[in-house]
DNA sequence: CTGAAAGCGCTTACAG
DNA sequence: CTGAAAGCGCTTACAG
């Protein structure tokens, strides 16, 4: 193994290059930047030299020169979901497409954490951020967003806008699908079951809305944020089976995905069969998900698009022109499966 | 917005904060670093004007100067599973631990985009390089390797480690242990349904090894790359058929994470009921998979440990001690659900 | 077209 | 204990 089994790496330097090459450093750089014009036989002779010696350019000394870093910073809340997953797909190729490097962290969900990572990607000099963040941490950003660094919020929620620009899908259109689909099947009460988070996203008034239209009526319940634990699947258990004892109870159910296997588990224990006494929708899907063959009914963003969306907001903000306050991409369709069927009869 | 809004982030340098501190810039580092003794005086002066500017230091330019760059790169085939990110998460946390920033990639499977990541980290001049990669890739490690650069494959197979050092997971107890179960279940022939990747793993020996020992019989049968598409499932489903009507057909099958969904979905279109007419076991799971409460019966490494793990060998080579060419890992255990019943009767 | 020099922001021997 | 200087590896005005 050599030299490498010390996990000493010394690498080839520009100046190797320029010497074996019997030119120097400057002339080097131009002829393999190709930054301005050089003459064809020395050009030869230098990447010869560079081949041979297999020299690789350090992008950090070359970004602290050029005083950049071609490094986007991405802070997620963490990476429980493979919902997740496809949005870091797209934001990886899109910067890897335009020459940046994507440089992911998870926070799990911890608020100090979250400061910690961000500090930690500007040391980095990032040239710019992505966050997906919970609402109550929005002023997390401040000392981010002070030092005039791009920063742009995903799948926020709208009080955070104030703070840095956000990118949200929207899902109003394919929520108004949903909202016609259960009316058509007698529906009349909906339960939009949500996360802290959910409680204050554009959920809520989308949901709203699109139920009034239809001749629905909407109520709203916070689920406890999810670890996965059976303390938490009993709870909404407890929570379901009192929502479902009402005069007019909800016959059909709203639930964000990072809930959705939990309230299966819920209802199965009660039990409540789905459909037959309850319909259920689940915001959010993946294809890892979708490859599971699972009957869930679901509302559906392109998670790949939101990434080069993403993306191409941050590159246009670097090239001189920030984003609105919202950005609303609208991707999201209403795929119908096996959860969602007709009321129960009273 | 101000000066944020052209996305030019001018920010606060070691300099500024010696000047407005009244010392130089060499006091004002070791005043911050801590390195040497500084006046407790000044010491607070360069504190005090280092947090009113905000001040952060540049990486970049410290690394640089410290000829290192605290940054691991990480190579994966796909964030195709969930699976993947608890590897990812234990990586991320135990590199987070020790000051190490983790830079991460997906290659899509490709030979070429896994050639270009590892000269793009190489160019991040990485301190070492973790890889996830299909074992017909193996000398895509060669110049990396020649580099002298640490680098340890993950999840690879054993003609990888002639190469790079080789970490994996010990699964042969938790195979005994299923082995043991199914032969108790008056089981006679098992049928391993494995990817191209995984009929080179030592999934195999450890099945055979197991299955002789439990006076089982082996079928190896390669599974089609899955990609999730329905040609995929017709192909497992002919696929599975076939075996099934051999004259002594299997009655358990074993199967990748990777094929799991395609094999449940198939053996759905057959019909085959599970595990009625066959039982079924799933090599890998995820907390998140576990999540969704399915009743497949897996064999379930701490992939958190893995990460872990592999964080270990790779700092204890950047400290001098390069790991031996194999490191196995052996927390996998056998965890039995619905999925498996009884062997059917003749 | 080419080279010597300055400088990106930091750290660390080297003198005081 | 403190400062001036060199240098990590690169790029780019500035002279030739």
């Amino acid at each position: 193994m050599g030299e490498g089994s010390k996990g000493v790496a010394r690498m080839v330097t520009l100046q190797e290059v320029a010497s074996r090459a019997g030119v120097s450093v400057s002339t080097a750089s131009r002829a393999l930047t190709g930054a301005r014009k050089v003459s064809v036989e020395i050009a030869e002779q230098v990447r010869l030299a560079a081949e041979g010696l297999g020299y690789r350019p350090n992008q950090a000394a070359r970004n602290l020169r050029l005083s950049r870093s071609m490094t986007l910073g991405a802070v997620f809340s963490s990476f429980s979901s493979p919902i997740y997953l496809d949005f870091l797909e797209g934001l990886g190729r899109a910067s890897q497409e335009h020459g940046y490097t994507l440089l992911t962290m998870t926070a799990h969900r911890d608020p100090n954490l979250y400061q910690t990572l961000i500090q930690h990607l500007l040391e980095r000099r990032v040239d710019a951020l992505f966050c997906v963040l919970p609402p109550e941490l929005g002023n997390t950003l401040k000392p981010c967003v002070a030092t005039g660094v791009p920063v742009v919020t995903v799948f926020g929620q709208a009080t955070n806008a104030e703070c840095a620009p956000l990118l949200i899908v929207d899902e109003d259109e394919a929520i108004l699908q949903a909202a016609s689909r259960l009316a058509d099947l007698d529906h009349r009460t909906i339960l939009y079951l949500c996360t802290p988070e959910g409680a204050v996203s554009s959920r809520v008034p989308a949901l709203q809305t699109a139920a009034s239209r239809c001749g629905l009526v909407v109520e709203l319940e916070v689920a406890p944020r999810s670890e996965g634990a059976t303390a938490d699947q009993e709870q909404i258990a407890a929570l379901l089976r009192r929502c479902l004892c009402r005069p007019r109870p909800p016959t059909a159910v709203f639930v964000d995905q990072c809930t959705a296997s939990l309230v299966i588990r819920a209802l199965a224990s009660l039990p409540i069969r789905v459909p037959e006494d309850l319909s259920l929708v689940v915001f959010g899907e993946s294809d890892w998900i979708q490859g599971l063959g699972l009957p869930w009914s679901t509302i559906r963003a392109d998670l790949l698009e939101v990434g080069q969306t993403g993306m191409r907001l941050i590159l246009d903000w670097l090239a001189g022109s920030p984003p609105p306050a919202i950005t609303r991409i609208g991707t999201a369709t209403w795929i119908e499966r096996g959860s969602v069927g007709p009321a129960p009869a009273r």
